[in-house]
DNA sequence: CCGGATGATTTGAC
DNA sequence: GTCAAATCATCCGG
């Protein structure tokens, strides 16, 4: 905007309030421009010399100006030069530049006066907040990718889990952060160049055409506006960056692998020998989780996790009920497994009974041989009886205390021998079932679902997950002892 | 390649 | 948060 079309801009304004103002200015001795179009006015320096008393001679003073400026394009360069250098020196010029600063003040704010505050945009801070939450922004590397790899893991679900992928998101996203900060810092520095050079160049033109210093603030902010409209599109394309990594990882996350065998047994006989209430603690799970990560100690494997072990059972759980026959045979062969197991441990307990040593609620685990004889023995036995009576038997049924009451009192010697304090239900459990399949004693029953989670309303109904004591059992139970 | 097995994820209830 | 249930995606033996 040069200086002609600024004065073409206000001269009208100027020119219709000229002739009105000119005897108020006159009167406080100085220019004063007040109305419609400037409010409260710019003083002027007291008039030089005798002209302060000359309101006509003042007028055409102005007139005079205002017919310079506007002819002054009409000239040739020397002359223009030249009478920009005397209307540069008029004594009249400060007041006339401030005039017309503000009133070009005035209409811009009234163009664009409304957009002045820009509230900040929701997509920017969504893009922000995300950048944030990836670790991509926030604070500096080791926190940023910290929290990005704990976010990633929480989401997972399974944390130590695939640490080749794990890393490699990691490298990944610490390259897209990288990528991002040098760009952001070229974008604030090109931004802060760009800013002081035009504040300079205005700062330089404001000596020769009206620039208020808000107007140069304007400008500034508008650059502002401009550099972070580019930046957002820098974090909207880090954004789908991210999102595309981590889609990406998370479709790697998806890529499972099976466990171990060894890892598999141990919980399927945590699982079968839990029968009545297949819920692991939190500390069981744990346990099972470092268990299954020692076992896999050959090569193939990761590690496996504590909430491996949950979705394990989790799986298990639903996979068992929603089909029990299928399970049958492998729950006979821990089950047979894990007595064998009790038994050695009922023998110990008899041998030391006075000695109140209860084993470790973990001991069904120690066991790991010789139970294949006994499972082939009994398994085709027990297989037998359970065609037809559908059963694990270790479930904990509200009615079904009093099978477990006849098969205690049958086999209560054995039984009560190894009572070991709070030891192992898992035991119990698989007393429970081993017993009262090759005892027959099923057959009373007949086929029914009544051993089916299923048929009672799961194992949920029947017992809270950490209880060790089976609740199964009615008022009166005999089963006692298991908790004492 | 197919189909069952299986680990992981999602959804919805509590 | 945990859980059941449904579902997805992959593994793996035939």
């Amino acid at each position: 905007m040069s200086f002609s079309i600024c004065v073409a801009q206000c001269t009208d304004s100027l020119a219709a309030t000229m002739d009105d103002q000119a005897r108020i200015m006159q009167s406080i001795g100085g220019v004063s421009l007040a109305g419609h179009s400037v409010q409260g006015g710019m003083a002027l320096p007291p008039p030089h010399g005798h002209d302060g008393s000359d309101g006509d001679g003042r007028k055409q003073d102005i007139g005079d100006i205002l017919h310079q400026i506007m002819t002054i394009t009409d000239q040739s360069l020397d002359e223009a030069q030249a009478k920009k250098h005397g209307l540069n020196c008029h004594r009249m010029k400060p007041a006339l530049f401030s005039v017309l600063c503000e009133i070009k003040e005035k209409t811009g704010l009234s163009i664009r006066g409304s957009q002045e505050e820009d509230p900040p945009d929701p997509q920017l801070m969504r893009l922000d907040n995300m950048l944030l939450a990836e670790g991509v922004a926030g604070p500096e590397k080791g926190g940023g990718s910290a929290a990005a790899a704990a976010a990633a893991a929480a989401a997972s679900g399974a944390a130590g889990d695939n640490s080749i992928e794990h890393s490699d998101y990691r490298a990944k996203l610490t390259q897209i952060r990288q990528i991002y900060h040098t760009e952001l810092e070229k974008y604030e520095q090109a931004c802060n160049e760009f800013t002081t050079h035009v504040m300079n160049l205005l700062r330089e033109q404001s000596r020769t055409r009206p620039i208020s210093p808000k107007e140069i603030e304007r400008m500034v902010g508008i650059i502002h506006r401009k550099f972070s409209s580019i930046q957002m599109q820098l974090k909207q394309s880090t954004c789908e960056a991210v999102m595309i990594l981590r889609s990406r990882f998370l479709d790697a996350r998806r890529k499972r692998r099976n466990f171990s065998k060894q890892a598999t047994e141990i919980l399927n006989e945590y699982f079968y020998s839990h029968l009545s209430n297949p819920y692991p603690s939190e500390e069981a799970k744990e346990e099972l989780a470092k268990k299954c990560s020692i076992t896999v100690s050959q090569g193939v494997g990761s590690t496996i996790t504590v909430s491996q072990v949950s979705n394990w059972f989790g799986n298990k759980r639903i996979r068992y009920k929603k089909n029990i026959g299928k399970f049958q045979e492998e729950a006979n062969l821990y089950a047979a497994k894990t007595a064998v197991n009790a038994a050695h441990a009922a023998a110990a307990a008899v041998q030391n009974s006075q000695a109140n040593s209860p084993t470790t609620p973990n001991s069904g685990f120690q066991m790991k041989d010789e139970e294949f004889q006994l499972d082939s023995a009994e398994s085709k036995n027990t297989l037998l009886t359970n065609m037809f009576t559908g059963s694990s038997g270790s479930f904990n049924l509200p009615n079904s205390g009093d099978m477990f009451l006849s098969m205690q009192s049958l086999n209560g010697d054995s039984y009560q021998g190894a009572q070991v304090g709070a030891n192992v239900q898992s035991q119990v459990d698989t007393l429970r079932h081993v017993i009262s399949q090759t005892a027959g004693y099923n057959d009373a029953f007949g086929r029914n679902t009544m051993y089916s989670p299923h048929a009672n309303g799961g194992w949920q109904d029947a017992t809270t997950p950490s209880s060790v004591i089976s609740p199964t059992e009615g008022p009166g139970s005999v089963h006692s002892e298991t908790s004492n």
